[in-house]
DNA sequence: AATGAATGCAACCGCAGCAGA
DNA sequence: TTCTGCTGCGGTTGCATTCAT
């Protein structure tokens, strides 16, 4: 037997209505059933990668808030790279989106310390940032984080000192608890990438929302579902 | 206006864990 | 209990777009 030749790289228009079609009409698990039931010339993987990322009308588009940002920051410090974890924290968001966003973060950070090291040489002592714990990511990102903390707390105020932030940390964690308690009463999908601890519908995944949200953004499947 | 660098994002790869046979 | 196939995760890459010079 010949295996028919997977296609790769980006997604076409055409792909993704198809995708999306067969989606709604047998769930969004057995991969590598849609993947051969649709048609497409994609491997299963890439089926549900594709909708996980980018298909999933549960998804959100566009930059991420300043509570979702400061939200990655401590949900980071407390999962480490555990990118699908956070991601079932931020709804719409994708472990992909914030591992990105994150690696970006990074590349930012890597970059200030250079400038920071280089000032560091001329008078060293405006640096002591170090006594923070190297396994706290997080700790690292202290003049960005007061950016986003006084974002995030609204009407709350931050020390500029990272080491003596008035605002308490339990506050945020009750934030993140609290959006626990709504994911679990809801009984909905904490998040499109997180499909493993989500409950699956096998009649259909568009609830009427969906639908709608979708449709708004995508006009051109009209043709295709009817 | 051109072009090289930086950035953002989508997609692929390899591996691990899980479930069913 | 073991094997096999599927799914999901984290790391990485490559392309497109934006920005700076």
């Amino acid at each position: 037997m010949v295996e028919e030749e997977m296609r790769k790289g980006p997604w076409t228009e055409q792909e993704d209505v198809q995708l999306v079609f067969y989606v709604k009409m047998f769930g969004d698990r057995r991969w590598d059933f849609l993947a051969k039931v649709s048609g497409l010339k994609r491997s299963g993987k890439s089926c549900r990668l594709r909708w996980v990322n980018y298909l999933n009308p549960s998804l959100k588009r566009g930059k991420m808030t300043p509570q979702e940002e400061l939200l990655v920051l401590q949900l980071h410090s407390k999962y480490g790279n555990r990118w699908s974890k956070i991601a079932g924290k931020l709804p719409g968001r994708t472990d992909n989106e914030i591992k990105n966003y994150w690696r970006t973060h990074m590349r930012k950070q890597a970059q200030d310390e250079k400038k920071n090291t280089n000032k560091a040489s001329i008078s060293p002592s405006s640096s002591n940032c170090s006594s923070s714990s190297a396994n706290s990511p997080v700790e690292d990102f202290s003049t960005e984080r007061n950016e986003l903390l006084q974002v995030a707390g609204e009407n709350k105020i931050y020390e500029g000192d990272q080491n003596m932030m008035v605002y308490s940390m339990d506050e945020i964690w009750k934030e993140v608890e609290s959006t626990e308690e709504i994911e679990t009463k809801n009984d909905l999908p904490a998040m499109a990438s997180n499909t493993r601890d989500y409950n699956y519908c096998p009649d259909s995944i568009w609830m009427s929302t969906h639908d709608h949200y979708y449709f708004d953004n995508h006009q051109d499947f009209s043709f295709f579902t009817g």
